[in-house]
DNA sequence: CTGAAAGCGCTTACAG
DNA sequence: CTGAAAGCGCTTACAG
């Protein structure tokens, strides 16, 4: 039953070439005539072959595997799997595979696939704000990327969404929908010691402050939104809804049930567009996506770019929330200017050498070179 | 910066011993003396050594990796990650690490893998009832557990949630609650394809019709749920409401506001319990928990049972849904017997030479050797 | 109880 | 444009 695999040693023997020539034929690293090359890609597909990874990475120390060090799953972890699908899907564009790590191995765990040579590369996910891992992953001196910025990152590659803007873009949007009011949920408040959420209270906090929108945070627990909410369109005006983190999604299953239609409030959801089309409501309210899809075959990009090009720099890549409901597309559409710190045309502001791209079309754009 | 790692040459001088010795300390193949053992465990320590995987992998035909085939992302899938996270945690606990094939990949995935021998064993999840994938499993001869157990399913190792007996389990709670009519949705009916759901209708209609509860499929979208229960409420008298896949979770939030909480309307959940956690309100139903975690830990010890237990044989293991609340614990508390078509005393009653193990524990053992 | 040596299947200088 | 050969770092018979 189980007969073991062809090697490249058999391929030569069907094909009537060398050991060697199969290889070459495989690594494209030397030119071979089409005639050869024809002879050996027949005998590969006749008898199935794939090169021993084993083997493989003994000799050229590349096992062409990233690893993807994935956090502990925290309440609905719906948003995680989201990111690591698409990490898995565009890793296997360019032929790579993924092989977990849990986060609750910690540096060890950085140092063990390191060591073992099991990953020549590695994704990390939801790094904190004083985290072993990144000196472990930078000491490693293997290419990574980290989806998720921390405020203070040194030097290195990151992918995520741009909070900040995404924070002023909700205060705008509120403020166009006719709204005095703005309640935050999903417990922005406890969360504030998170990365992506002190950047969205940055972005919120300026942005009220120059435009006078009232902003209140921590609308208690899940159940407790709907009537805060009303009580606060009653005493103090029109009231935007809005709520971070993955609990979000949850939540507007509750809106999409009508607790929070009434005419003093009006829901802003963020949410996937395929989470969207569970509740048929949420297409009636404006919606912004979180574009982890997109931010998640970024960083696979940007780290086969790390990976195959020569002496390339790490690079901080923002992606813009975008409106897909509700307003203009592109995320451009409310504010775009805003007081943000960030320009449009590709700035580098990021301290310690690494550049942050913002292109014109909304993401930050990773060049080829 | 980016040394290259120590071998276990290095260790081996170091310790003052031969290579070979340092690697028999390391598989533990030969016995080594107290006092070599000692001095090359200090040397790996001091060096921080890491047997390279691609060696070991290339000698011994064992990469220490295990495949997860994971489903492509649909609908809500935070049940997803909380198999992938589980069996990744599990796995690390014997020494294992996990690597992501997509299912997108399909059987060429698994031929890959295998001939890359970049995984020495293979997990897959949601296998469709006529899926190329299971026959290109058993080809390739190496060991294999699903989780998710196929209606028919030849020989192999499967753990899964006993689905039948959660549908009789969910009729049982409905009568004892003093309900009528048992409404369903999650679109149970149109997903009837599926193997859990087809698993889960046949047991509720088992024990539907031998009881009398009526019962009542496809409630709809998400947000008919709360009118339709109340229009079969008014009309046909009290009604159990209970939802299946991963959709549940969300649509509890439903019930959480309150939609669902009339006198005539009885909710019951199927919901982890770090879920429920999120609403309060979910407290107060009925839920049973579908242990994800604890299959996905178990099909992780199985599969390892596959490797190091010489001739070993594949076993089905099929996990007792838990009543968490508003009933008696371990799922035993609600007609045991039932009509149910297995024993509780480890009786195999599965085709194909595979062992059905149903422990007095209300879950499937797995005999250590 | 320990060592010297073969060899897993590749990649890549070295040669022609 | 192609081949013969070294060697990556292990595991495991073969020897003592």
């Amino acid at each position: 039953m189980r007969r073991s695999a062809p090697t490249s040693q058999d391929v030569a023997r069907l094909a009537g070439v060398s050991q060697s020539t199969v290889s070459y034929v495989l690594t494209g690293s030397r030119p071979i005539s089409p005639a050869t090359r024809r002879r050996v890609e027949d005998a590969i597909e006749k008898l199935g072959y794939h090169p021993n990874s084993g083997a493989r990475a003994l000799r050229s120390r590349r096992s062409g595997v990233i690893g993807l060090m994935v956090p502990e799953a925290y309440g609905s972890d719906a948003v995680l799997m989201r990111f690591v699908g698409a990490v898995a899907r565009e890793a296997q564009r360019f032929g790579y595979d993924i092989l977990l790590v849990t986060a609750q191995e910690g540096a060890r765990g950085i140092h063990r696939v390191v060591r073992t040579g099991v990953c020549e590369a590695l994704i990390l996910m939801e790094i904190g704000r004083h985290d072993e891992r990144v000196a472990a992953v930078v000491e490693s001196g293997l290419p990574f990327v980290l989806i998720g910025k921390p405020v203070d990152f040194p030097n290195g590659s990151v992918v995520d969404l741009d909070f900040e803007r995404l924070g002023r873009m909700v205060v705008d949007r509120g403020l166009e929908l006719g709204c005095e009011n703005l309640l935050l949920f999903g417990e922005p408040g406890h969360r504030r010691h998170r990365n992506d959420v002190s950047r969205f209270l940055l972005g919120v906090e300026e942005q009220s402050r120059s435009t006078g929108l009232n902003v209140v945070l921590d609308a208690g627990d899940l159940p407790e939104v709907p009537r805060r909410a009303r009580d606060l369109a009653a005493s103090g005006g029109r009231t935007a809804v809005f709520g971070l983190s993955g609990v979000t999604e949850v939540l507007f299953a509750i809106a999409a049930t009508g607790a929070l239609e009434e005419p003093g409030l009006q829901v802003i959801a963020l949410t996937d567009e395929d989470l969207a089309a569970i509740s048929p409501l949420l297409a009636t309210v404006p919606r912004v996506d979180p574009r982890r899809v997109e931010i998640s075959e970024r960083a696979v990009r940007e780290l086969v770019r790390l990976l195959r090009e020569e002496g390339a720099t790490p690079r901080v890549t923002l992606v813009e929330p975008e409106w897909v409901q509700g307003g203009a597309s592109r995320g451009s559409g409310v504010g775009g200017g805003g007081a943000g710190g960030h320009g449009s045309d590709g700035t580098a502001i990021e301290a310690g050498g690494a550049a942050e791209d913002s292109g014109a079309d909304g993401t930050g754009e990773i060049g080829e070179t």
